[in-house]
DNA sequence: GATGGTGCTGTAATACTATAACATAAACTT
DNA sequence: AAGTTTATGTTATAGTATTACAGCACCATC
């Protein structure tokens, strides 16, 4: 197995269930409702989710929306570069983007100010097409 | 009183206790971090701080930090610009920004996925000038 | 093959953050 | 004065996240 320079290893039972969990639902989850889904798994107490949470985010294949105190699998092969969120406050969909003017917005910024970025957080709330500008 | 075509009546006690207790903290505060700084002025209960905080982000005169879980008042006159968030992860110092490129960003990514964006979160976690690139 | 380190897991308890529900009071309208 | 709206007070509860401690598995090395 592995033997391409692969500097990752296999997540955890637990980690795997949480991300296969999260991808399954399709829109983004809460913790407890994490739990609630995977206690069929066995999972019995909140720790089990956040710290496999952890672990997913730290490898980048999940990122925490900070609005919606939820998560969400990422769409892409873990970009390092921000991501950007568009959350339809109508049907609660969320849509995931990468956009070079605001990456390079952050970084200008930051240099005016003196600032050395680390992560950012990019949100934005609205109506999606399908939910028009009501 | 007013009579020059001000349409923003005056803040309520509570309002105006919780502005001020923002004001003077010169950091981001909690909502319970500011329920305690209040208790001398007969703050009781947190929907009291939750409460005053609402009215207060809907004139635009305090902003919440999503990834903080805390307020500050607005550093400026009121914009409907997108503020930015500078936030150093040692000393916990927060400053705010309002930058074109990054609210075209916002726009642009918008109009081009069908998306009506209403407000929108930009937080950008870091160190700051002071506590270096560390 | 025993020892100790590291990391994942389980469990219980607790801390932190935010809202619901209901009652009271003040301010303004008619 | 009666009705409406808005602010307030208070209690209870819901929702989110972490601390603390114990057990177990894996792997290294002696």
């Amino acid at each position: 197995m592995s033997g391409t320079g692969d500097t990752t290893p296999e997540l955890t039972k637990n980690q795997a269930l949480v991300l296969e969990a999260l991808a399954g639902a399709g829109q983004p989850l809460g913790a407890y409702a994490l739990l609630d889904a995977l206690r069929d798994h066995g999972f019995k107490a909140p720790l089990q989710v956040y710290r496999a949470l952890d672990q997913l985010i730290e490898r980048g294949l999940v990122h925490r929306l900070e609005s919606l105190n939820a998560w969400t699998v990422c769409c892409d092969n873990h970009h390092k570069e921000t991501p950007v969120f568009a959350i339809c406050d109508d049907c609660g969909s969320v849509t995931e983007h990468f956009d070079q003017q605001l990456s390079l917005g952050i970084t200008s910024l930051s240099e005016r100010s003196g600032f050395v970025p680390d992560h950012s957080i990019i949100e934005i709330h609205g109506h999606c097409g399908k939910c028009g500008g009501a």
